[in-house]
DNA sequence: CCGGACGCCTGTCGGC
DNA sequence: TGCCGACAGGCGTCCG
């Protein structure tokens, strides 16, 4: 589920409420996530001070004075933030109490998220290594991109989702950054010029920065911090609109399938 | 190294 | 009504 947009939405919900506060316990109640919650989660951040809530592509990063925890949510994951006591309801895997009588609540159905406490800082945790740079990091460039390219074969939007080329797309922003940029998802990567590499860089960052102010995009599980859904979906152009009119030129849009998902694209925009 | 298929999970939806 | 397959926002591994 979550892309960057619904990720930062997150980040920015929990942020304000974290910081500076003291974790006490955690609650265990399902450690068969992507990756084994430790047993001893409790005992690894009862006491630590949080210093900062970070991002870093999908993962969400809490920094405190005895190294950290690594959070993702998967296709399928949520966090809110409520009262110490609120009765925890199905899939509501972990919680992480806070000084101050309120909890961070994760929950995920489908369990391909992951909590993973550090001893050090978040950061530098191997799950993390082999990323590509931040969609609005300046070192990210259309000729960056078409450099990376020159010898990738895959579909261009398969090329896009790649967190080892850039991080943050996923399957509902390339399909939209794409239409957006009036290039066609199938296009081989190789085969991109460099001034369509920067219509699509610009393009990815417009769609991005507006889903953020949006608050993400909530097809079906999406909710913030306080639980409520995000709004980019009344923004999508071409998500899920398979054979609806294309809102530039108004033929039926297509859909296919690249890298195993769904895509969606205007055949006749996008060249 | 690259690209494609598959698996990991649960829930939902459409077709029969 | 019930069953069954396909599919869903991500990502890692395997194999050719």
């Amino acid at each position: 589920m979550p892309e960057l947009p619904e990720v930062e939405t997150t980040r920015r919900g929990i942020a304000p409420l974290l910081e500076g506060r003291l974790l006490t316990w955690a609650i265990l109640r399902e450690q068969r996530l992507r990756h084994a919650v430790p047993e001893n989660l409790a005992e690894r951040v009862a006491g630590a001070r949080i210093l900062s809530v970070g991002r870093r592509a999908k993962y969400l990063l809490i920094r405190h004075d005895r190294g950290g925890l690594l959070l993702h949510l998967g296709m399928s994951g949520t966090v809110r933030v409520l009262p110490v006591g609120y009765p925890a309801a199905k899939h509501d895997h972990v919680d992480l109490l806070l000084e101050g009588g309120e909890l961070l609540r994760y929950n995920d159905p489908r369990r391909f998220g992951l909590i993973l406490p550090t001893n050090s800082d978040p950061d530098d945790h191997p799950l993390l290594r082999d990323l590509g740079p931040e969609p609005f990091d300046p070192v990210l460039t259309g000729e960056a991109l078409h450099q990376m390219a020159r010898k990738r074969k895959s579909p261009l939007k398969v090329f896009l989702m790649d967190q080892k080329i850039l991080v943050g797309v996923g399957n509902i922003y390339a399909s939209e950054a794409l239409f957006r940029a009036r290039l066609d998802p199938r296009r081989l990567a190789c085969e991109v010029s460099r001034p369509a590499w920067m219509r699509l860089l610009t393009a990815v960052r417009e769609v991005l920065d507006e889903a953020i102010t949006a608050g993400g995009t909530t097809l079906k599980d999406f909710r913030d911090p306080d639980g409520k859904p995000g709004y980019f979906g009344l923004h999508l152009q071409v998500y899920g609109r398979a054979d609806e009119p294309c809102l530039s030129c108004k033929r039926p849009l297509h859909q296919l399938r690249l890298g195993g998902r769904a895509t969606y694209y205007c055949s006749h925009c996008q060249r």
